[in-house]
DNA sequence: TAAAAATGGTTTGAATTTAAACTATTAAGT
DNA sequence: ACTTAATAGTTTAAATTCAAACCATTTTTA
């Protein structure tokens, strides 16, 4: 008994760390567009997430950034498209295997990163200003515990 | 100095719990939508989300379920269309105030409950089983916290 | 080495998302 | 009461999402 409720309490705060984990996001993306709109600067949220992982390396494929943002192979197709059509990335195929397409940024995909990158992690201060570092950093290795049970259930 | 490495560190942190903020809650909705699928459930992630606030207590409007599952009302106004199409929820006219359009589950949305919702949980329970209530606790507020500073901000 | 499996990318289709403009209704202020 | 503001819902348009089926190219394996 006193473990079922137990189980029921940890189930009803996992919930409530679904919930804030999805707030907390949309709230980061929300404040992000807006900056985006206020600038005129024609990309979106969901292009800028790929821009980020080229900024810390360009010339990987599209899996690769796919598994990095979290996003079907499809979706990057697409997102890759649109950043292609605004000149801020370009698809070169990889010699060595010619199943890779290798992304690499334009000039002014390295130009915007001046830019856009600092409100990037301007949120992301704000949202830890009154943290601890220690705080943080067990939620962290909360979140990615959950992310093994999870993962190791699956096999 | 000191200071700025530590805000530095803290970025990072942030933008890790971001990432496995994100992991999670894609690797419970691909969970899901496996088992929907696999039953034949003519159901998506989305419309589960809605039909769980109704479950705890239906006669909302759709604004309030829109905020409860942080989505736009125009997309509520969609997903309730699908839902009254799969005969799971009503749409009835508020007399008191004809604005309104609250939503209650059909007995099919009801009956469903049972089949579905056990699922729902059940990934949490697997997600948290490592781990000691008191830091899954200390992650929420955590979280908690940093929407706060993030809504505090905007005004 | 030939067949089979794995991998990367694209296409397709249906669902969903947001933002913005819009209508209808109610509430508030004067 | 009258005008204005706020609120709820819908519509629209464009972007994005996932999953599944598909091609092309490697890699593995028998």
């Amino acid at each position: 008994m006193a473990e079922n409720l137990k189980a029921d309490q940890k189930t009803q705060l996992a919930l409530d760390l679904g919930h804030a984990m999805h707030e907390l996001r949309m709230l980061i993306r929300h404040f992000i567009q807006t900056k985006i709109k206020e600038h005129n600067i024609d990309i979106t949220f969901e292009m800028l997430e790929v821009m980020s992982v080229l900024w810390k390396r360009d010339g990987r494929n599209q899996q690769e950034i796919a598994d990095l943002t979290l996003r079907d192979k499809s979706s990057m197709t697409y997102l890759i498209d649109n950043l292609v059509k605004r000149k801020l990335v370009k698809r070169v195929e990889d010699e060595k295997d010619r199943r890779n397409k290798l992304i690499f940024l334009t000039e002014d995909g390295n130009r915007v990163k001046e830019q856009l990158y600092p409100w990037v992690t301007e949120e992301y201060i704000k949202a830890t200003a009154t943290l601890r570092l220690e705080d943080l950093q067990s939620s962290v290795n909360v979140l990615k515990e959950m992310i093994d049970n999870l993962k190791k259930v699956e096999v």
